[in-house]
DNA sequence: ACAGTATTGTCATACGTATGCATACAGCGC
DNA sequence: GCGCTGTATGCATACGTATGACAATACTGT
């Protein structure tokens, strides 16, 4: 039923062994040869088994992107880490990261992959150090994991929250609160600290009451926004950890009648598209990630290759100003 | 370096054979030798691999999602989709559809996975044809082929839209819009042909230029808003083809200081997750689009198990009135 | 104790491709 | 016509797993 290089073979009078030469263009060859068994191929619509072909070489040209299929950040990944693995003549796969680890070890370790971008490590996750312990190359894209022997490309996450401490600080804002995501992330530690340091540069506090923190995404900002607004003396401005969250924010104050920037000023970090858009015109933080992306699966098919050793990439930032924000 | 069966079966001490029925769980295995092979299985940190067993057993137990990777509308279906593959047995691996159809075709006929779920075919697409040739197994999700010869999941857009026609001409509209999506896809065809039905019945015409026709992204709304209202005589309501146009209308129809149902209806197609969020609210048509992405998967499964045959599923529609439809 | 059967494990091979090595053959100089 | 070189192709095998056929062993009843 499956065409295979045998019946290539059989059809163009040559061996299998000349079928595979020919196909791969193989200079020992003759051009003559190829082009018959390139006519056999066609006519019988032969097409490579990856798995004879993987099993046989020890790589199949197929990298894995591990992602939470909740976290919606990476679907504005997926275009440009596809397209620079194409360019290198990858493919890409999804995998969900899900709750239980054990499947997705598996699915990684089980030879279908020659590598793994991780886009929503946690800190905590042993997956890495598995990984790099069966020699499965790995890139972390938008996280530094909590082990340092892989490559990494992430944007400056703590200069990036500064900036907007600092912004908040020139507004004139003194109660401030921020919604902050998963603290076994680096995202979220980073830009944490990054904020932090602004505002203990200005001497504001940042007392736990006015900290909410979540996971990255619309339902965590509408809670954040409604608690921390709840609160006795609630704050004036709030940073959230990402885009999403913001718009999450944004939802529930339009939900309560509170008005951004009049009566709370909002900032994200990101700027996905949707930030742009008129209906949220968000004030945030640019993170370059489709470069980031791009660079990514450059780095990762490198490291298979063999190319370059670890290396962390780490992209500049540039506060993105519209309409979310106001003097306090 | 890689650790094999082989080599399980020596720690063991047992023939690679017994390694293999044992981790499957064979009877003719026993439960003492199991036991033995799982804890040296264990020991090495032996992972099957999908490669040779591919080989093998002709099955790799994954399943090809293909789409266009733009098309936002599969983000909110994938999760659904994998859980469901998950509860089979089977895995889930992205294949972005481009323009270029070759990379696509090789790539899943390489015999890397056992079936695929097309949810942005376009009804002139050469790849059903060419899927069904070589036997590999396939279901339309969201779409109805031209193909009639696989199992095919959609919501019942023909009366869904007719539903928004009859709405548009109760409230008392006209002069009324619509902006399409691609006529060579069912659900751009099929949503017209709804749509038309319910303005005939109400003999109200539907001329050249109260028609735009794009994509299905954000990006045609904004230009098909404007467009549309550029006209002599502007429509007073517009159907949008699904929500994520109606959303670029809305986002477009804000930044140009037209009030939304002030002096336009929106209405969208698809209801999801965001047309709910308080900056839209928009009015629109659900279609159950969890419950259709996991019917997919499962007739997928059923169908590579050859435990089904063809069978065409819709789903009936829900008018969802939110804010931004109102009388002429 | 023996034949007969049930149980448990091994052997050998297939799956489809890639590749090191061997071979056949053409061309060449003498 | 002989041996030599070089090139085009074929042969054989490896990759890791699954499985049908078979062998070895234990168990049963008489």
């Amino acid at each position: 039923m499956t065409v295979t290089s045998h019946d290539v073979a059989r059809l163009a009078g040559v061996s299998q062994a000349t079928v595979s030469r020919a196909l791969r263009g193989d200079a020992r060859v003759t051009a003559d040869t190829q082009e018959r068994v390139r006519e056999a191929a066609q006519a019988l619509g032969y097409v490579r088994s990856e798995l004879g072909r993987g099993l046989s070489t020890r790589s199949t040209h197929r990298v894995a992107l591990v992602a939470e299929l909740e976290n919606t950040l990476y679907h504005q990944l997926m275009r440009p880490i596809h397209d620079e693995l194409g360019k290198r003549d990858y493919r890409m796969v999804l995998l969900a990261e899900d709750s239980d680890d054990a499947g997705l070890h598996e699915r990684l370790l089980d030879r279908s992959v020659d590598g793994a971008i991780l886009m929503t490590s946690r800190l905590s996750s042993a997956l890495p150090f598995e990984l790099a312990r069966r020699n499965l190359p790995f890139v972390f894209l938008n996280r530094v994991g909590a082990f340092a022997g892989a490559p990494s490309v992430s944007a400056d996450n703590f200069a990036g929250s500064r900036a907007v401490g600092d912004l908040l600080v020139r507004l004139g804002h003194t109660r401030i609160g921020v919604i902050l995501g998963p603290s076994d992330t680096s995202t979220g530690r980073d830009r944490e600290a990054g904020f932090r340091a602004a505002l203990d540069d200005a001497d504001i506090s940042l007392p736990r009451n006015r900290v909410f923190r979540r996971e990255y995404d619309e339902e965590s900002g509408r809670m954040g926004l409604e608690t921390l607004l709840a609160a006795n003396k609630p704050p004036t401005a709030i940073f959230c950890a990402n885009d999403f969250v913001a718009i999450g924010a944004l939802n529930r104050a339009t939900e309560l009648g509170v008005a951004v920037p009049g009566d709370v000023t909002v900032v994200g970090f990101d700027d996905i598209d949707m930030a742009a858009w008129p209906a949220f015109r968000l004030t945030t933080v640019r993170s370059p990630l489709m470069a980031m992306a791009e660079r990514a699966a450059g780095l990762l098919v490198d490291l298979i290759e063999g190319k370059i050793g670890t290396e962390h990439d780490i992209f500049a930032t540039e506060l993105v100003l519209r309409s979310t924000h106001a003097p306090a």
